[in-house]
DNA sequence: CGTTATGTGGAGGAAAACCTTCCGGTTAGG
DNA sequence: CCTAACCGGAAGGTTTTCCTCCACATAACG
């Protein structure tokens, strides 16, 4: 990405778009650029030098998060032993990218293409190519239920991926994510990790959960 | 609710909040009152007159929420011949809610309590003591498998509660909720309602899918 | 049908939030 | 040690949002 910056500059962009990232996530797209730039640790000027406008931002962030995202399913295919533990995997992972809105935000630039940088429609055909591949897999293999398809895996996908700002937290994801994964196999079911959140657990979860915002 | 109201005042009051209602999911609970005032076809100081700042919309709104969650549980519990199938009516009930990021929001006004009008907080205790109710029973029916717990529930409510801006439409989420049931359940599966959502249906939700946001 | 308390709409001024530029001072890199 | 590249944040301009106020409308009632 961005070359022929010096040492300090590079720096500080990747440190923006980190702090874009998080706080798109936390507070929606329109948080302050001025806000970002505080969390970068940053002044503003050096945010808008950087990024000219908020889309600029935004689809440095979404081409960072899509990134990733390929090299998940990518990942995934190549390393699982089959198509069945490749979409666990998948899907198991798609919930700590914690893209949140940011796929739905980012839809208007996937239809630019020529524009500079990666191509981020080309990256997300990957993904659907690559998710499209594990489940005709696994389903040829028997081991996900026939009766699901493509875009039921996006929608779960979606839910998971697309954090509410009072977030569950890693932990209870993680057994939702189980949970949807027995109702997607085609045979048995395997044992939930952790221990199952009790009434105190739901007490607690359901108590104050407001995020930072003011 | 509000009472010694004119008709006209009365059906704009209900205007609003309907309004209110559909933005704060749309577009955040941020959106312009003007906005909202707009969508109801009423005139912004209608708006202010009844709701004096933007929290006793929220309130409002969130009474309104909360009133049809707690009818849903506990009618399910009521009307269910058992535990189990009182769960699933729960759950398929939450998804048409479009509770949205109201709970979230909602969470400072839970603790106010001396509030007039219905008391937020008791409501919010009916839900969860229907939903521990419905998990205790069905789990010893042996329907429910053992190894969840409440919090494992509250948290599928809130993802499928929780829609993303651009959401995946009823019938999508239907089959979803279908899938999460078939995770839950401690025996066999049920078929899913309708057909699968191929490829072609994944291209269409994975298309344009901003919300008229501008 | 007339009276009146109650309710309505939206223009407009004040306030706040946000964007963006600009420049004196700092630092990486050779 | 020099310089091109970079930094921070104050300040000014613009847009958005809030909320009041009042002339006009209409539901309710005898």
């Amino acid at each position: 990405m961005e070359k022929g910056l010096r040492a300090d500059a590079r720096r500080n962009r990747d440190l923006i778009v980190a702090a874009a990232q998080e706080l798109f996530l936390e507070q929606g797209v329109d948080v302050p650029l001025e806000e970002v730039a505080r969390r970068a640790g940053v002044g503003v000027g050096t945010l808008y030098r950087r990024f000219p406008d908020r889309d600029a931002l935004l689809r440095a962030v979404g081409e960072e998060s899509l990134r990733r995202l390929v090299d998940l399913a990518e990942t995934a295919w190549r390393e699982e032993p089959d198509a069945w533990h490749a979409l666990c995997r998948f899907l198991r992972g798609s919930v700590a990218l914690r893209l949140g809105v940011l796929p739905a935000k980012l839809e208007p630039h996937l239809h630019q293409r020529m524009r500079v940088g990666p191509d981020l429609h080309e990256m997300r055909q990957r993904v659907i190519a690559a998710v499209l591949r594990m489940i005709e897999r696994a389903q040829a293999d028997g081991a996900l239920r026939a009766d699901v398809g493509p875009g039921d895996i996006a929608v779960l996908m979606t839910l998971n991926v697309y954090t509410p700002p009072a977030l569950p937290g890693e932990p209870a994801m993680a057994r939702v994510v189980e949970i949807m994964l027995d109702g997607l196999r085609a045979d048995r079911r395997s044992p939930l990790p952790g221990t199952p959140l009790d009434g105190d657990d739901l007490r607690r979860y359901t108590a104050v959960r407001v995020p930072p915002t003011e």
